[in-house]
DNA sequence: TATTCAATTCGAATAAAGTCGAACTATCGT
DNA sequence: ACGATAGTTCGACTTTATTCGAATTGAATA
């Protein structure tokens, strides 16, 4: 019995289209924001107007490009922007896109 | 009888998800790379593996969300990356998606 | 173990992007 | 004016994304 299996890429598997791709939109961006501002949180949190179920797709596109992790805890997820791995590999792109 | 018009922002109306989203595409990216490194080129030179009619849509992406600028040169129409409008509007972006 | 809560997955519908050939437009050279 | 060249636009098609309700999973709590 998995705890839950998100299919997040690894540091070196970060590949910058996916990364791009998953920033170029207004509620995944939104997210990333807060993220960054408050640090990790649930997924409950996020107020964007959109059903769970688009919700959690959102947030599924975030993981699999890999700018979002996300652990469970009891039964929240929580969710962190993945900082470090995204200066490491592409540096200066989150502060650029967070805009400082 | 207008020259040619494309329907390109001005630095202040650039949006950063339309630039993220053109920057997220492999074939626009290596236009970009190829912009950054060697200057103004035209529509022709890009070795990008489509017919015409592809590539066009892809220079129409960048056009419209501003990462690229376009004029005509004789019966060339000559592509410029717009380098100082990104950086103004949103510094270090193209920095950090050039990796160097 | 039954309920509740958090969030996901499923599935089907809609919307948005990408692809490519064919036709078109503009410019240049003859 | 004609033909060649550079690139766009059009239109139809395919592919990929987004949306959202309903059903489901996992964990906590009674």
């Amino acid at each position: 019995m998995p705890v839950f299996l998100p299919k997040e890429p690894k540091r070196k598997e970060l590949a910058l289209t996916a990364v791009l791709y998953a920033l170029s939109d207004e509620a995944r961006l939104g997210i990333v924001r807060q993220l960054a501002e408050r640090g990790e949180q649930p997924c409950g949190v996020f107020e964007v107007d959109r059903p769970k179920s688009s919700l959690s797709h959102h947030f599924r596109v975030l993981r699999e490009s890999g700018v979002v992790t996300t652990r469970r805890e009891g039964k929240l997820l929580m969710n962190t922007l993945r900082q470090e791995d995204l200066d490491a590999r592409f540096p200066g792109l989150l502060t650029a896109v967070l805009g400082e």
